[in-house]
Formats: C-alpha cells, sequence, structure tokens
DNA sequence: TCACTAACTTGACAATGTAAAGATACCTTC
DNA sequence: GAAGGTATCTTTACATTGTCAAGTTAGTGA
C-alpha cells in the first residue's frame, strides 16, 4: 500500500500535512502544492478529495476544533458543578490558545469563519464549543435556581463568551506583554 | 500631471485603491497588480514606494487605524467625565467595526498585527486606541479618587478591552445571529 | 547645461490555484 | 474470472500573482 499508486488514506494525510505545515510555518505559507509534496503526491491530487484550497483549509479547521474540543470537554468533565465547568472552559480556552497562537488566527482570523454563534434556542448548525457553554450556563441556572429571560440568558452568554474570546485574542497578538496570568483568568466572569 | 509619467502622489493612491479593493472584494482578493492597475500605472510601480506587499497592507492598516481614533477621540471629547468617555469608546467601537466589519478581520485578522497592547507604563511605540484607553482609564481613577495597583489597573484595563473587543469579535462574524444591541451595549463594563 | 536621482516601465521568472484529459487500480456485477 | 464502471491519482497546461533586474523618463540641484 505504501508506493501503490492508491494512496491509502489520503484525505486525512492531506489534512494532517496541512497542519504541520501551519504550526510550522504559519497559514500564509500553506500551499495545495507544498501539502501534497508532503504527502508525496502530484499536485492535482488533493482536488480528488477537495474541490477548492478552502475546502480543505474548512476540513482543518474542524480538525483543530474537534481537538479543541476534546480538551474542552474533558476540563467540564472534572468538576462538579456547572458554575465550576464555565470557569473550567474559560481557563480551557485560554490554556488552549497561548498554547498555540497559530491556531486561534488560524480558527478565527479569516472571515469565512463556519463556527456560529447563534443565540436561537435551537442548537442546529451551531459551533460546537459554544453548544457547550449554552449546555453549561443552562444547568448553571438550573443549580442556583435562577430565571432569567432569553435576552438576560443572552447578554450573560455574550459577556462571557466574549470576556474569554477577547482575552484569548490579545493573548495571541503579536508583541503582546502583560504580566497578566493568560492559565488562571479571575474568576469572577459570572455578573 | 494627470498622463504624465510621473504620478503625482502615487503613493496614497496606492493606499486609497487598496482600501476600495478591500471593501468592494475583501482582503483576499487584493493584489499588488490589480492596485496598481486602478492607479493606471504599471505592475510594478508601487515597488517605488513599498518594498513588499505587506509594507503596502500595513500602511493601508495605519491609515484605517487614524480613521478608527479619528471616531473613537471625537467621541470621547463629547462627554464631561471619564467614566463616561471609556463607554462611549466601547460604543464607538463597536459601532465602527459593525459598520464595516471587513475593517476588523482586515485590522486584527491575520498575525502580521502592528498593533502593541502593551501594559508597560510609557506609552512608546503602543496601539494608538489602546493609549487613548489607558489615558481615560487614568483620569476615571483620578476623578473617582481610586488608588489602584499596577496589576489592579492591568486587569481592570484587559477585562474593559477584552469584553469590547470580545464583542466587536463576535459581532464581526459570518452568520452571527443576536438580539443584542451591538451600538448600545451594556454600560456596567467597569467591574 | 549637466549629472544625479527618484519615479515609472518592460520583461522575466518562480510559485501557486485550478481545470482538462489521461492513466491506474479497486470494486461490483454477471 | 472477465468486464465495465468509478474513484483515485498523474500529466499537462494556463492565468494570476509577488518580486526582481534592467532600462526609461522626468524632475532637481550644482
Amino acid at each position: 500500500m505504501a508506493d501503490s499508486y492508491h494512496h491509502g488514506n489520503l484525505r486525512q494525510a492531506l489534512i494532517d500535512a496541512g497542519i504541520k505545515i501551519i504550526n510550522e510555518s504559519g497559514e500564509d505559507s500553506l500551499s495545495l502544492r507544498k501539502v501534497a509534496a508532503e504527502c508525496n503526491v502530484s499536485h492535482a491530487a488533493p482536488y480528488a478529495h477537495f474541490n477548492s484550497k478552502e475546502e480543505l483549509i474548512d476540513a482543518i479547521k474542524s480538525n483543530v476544533t474537534d481537538q479543541f474540543m476534546e480538551e474542552l470537554e474533558a476540563a467540564v468533565s472534572e468538576v462538579p458543578t456547572a458554575e465550576e465547568a464555565i470557569i473550567a472552559m474559560g481557563r480551557t480556552y485560554l490554556t488552549f490558545f497561548s498554547r498555540n497562537p497559530d491556531y486561534f488566527v488560524f480558527l478565527f482570523g479569516k472571515q469565512n469563519i463556519t463556527a456560529h454563534l447563534q443565540m436561537n434556542k435551537d442548537y442546529k448548525n451551531d459551533y460546537p464549543p459554544f453548544v457547550l457553554l449554552k449546555r453549561m450556563y443552562k444547568r448553571y441556572l438550573e443549580e442556583m435556581g435562577l430565571e432569567k429571560s432569553f435576552e438576560e440568558q443572552e447578554i450573560d452568554l455574550i459577556k462571557i463568551w466574549a470576556m474569554v474570546h477577547g482575552m484569548a485574542s490579545i493573548a495571541c497578538m503579536k508583541g503582546v506583554k502583560t504580566s497578566f496570568n493568560w492559565n488562571d483568568p479571575d474568576e469572577r466572569l459570572l455578573v
């Protein structure tokens, strides 16, 4: 299978090679031809699995997001209460992206984000990490015996997400120097 | 001057053409050759004013940032107290970027950000909007008669900035639908 | 008037995304 | 097991792009 005409699992190999290139030299230097070369196939081979460079990039993004989700879910499952879970999510969020800032730029930098932070009640077609946060937040309200309107919930969620995402954004900017401990953010996230 | 060999002020014309292209069809479709064509000069003409495509893009960024700063300073000068000024900044921040989301992606999307959100005491080589916020924040502490340590100040500033920047980030994401009023964010930004 | 230099053009080249046409190997169906 | 179909991969080709090198033009100062 190694040196046969057919690769075996080229699709995943292309994704892995793409991630490798991004980690080594950034998204800008990622080209379809390099990815193909990395997999020892011809430069047009990727077109059997992706219709465009953008499709490959989207596949990589969803691969990285899966990786991110695993860490988030692990963090959430380690604590008993929803309140702690939300704090743990924020911490994991910052840890994940300050560990590899390239992923932040890669995931959220360009405009073609498949992430949808929709606030509507059905979770359909939503950004997985945000779905998780919403679930934890709902549980938090229940555990605390709180009743809030949809609008109030929306504001809370945006506040939490904006705070954490904004911090990650700052932390991932080049040249930023603070004495802030990004891995242990202020815990009073919930207002 | 119109059809002469020398353009007159090609440098600024290139920047304007770049902004136009970004507004019309996004940063991805911005090429040096298109910018040159837009100015009716040969494809290599830009190299008399910029050493690379990146340098042109940086120039465009600083142009857009100037525009942004004008609005921020106007907003700040319209209110008497520093507290109101900070809130006005947040509102202007969100208004500016929800008015033209492309600028947000363009300014903060890629990694080569010249913006430096440095927390050190000297404002040297700092991101102008952030310098303004720090000045307002300092004035706020004075007006309120508050005394805070450098670390506490740092945390406050990061919180404010992260909140506003995070909100703008969410607002500029494609496909986001909320009932949140981005132009009138929650005013309890200061903890 | 005469260099000198900044601004611009022309021509070239390598890297890249992508399409079209052909080659190869696997898989199903008889 | 043969035949045909199809997914996978290669080869070739082309337009776009960033960038460089060499030449051209025009304004500037001595």
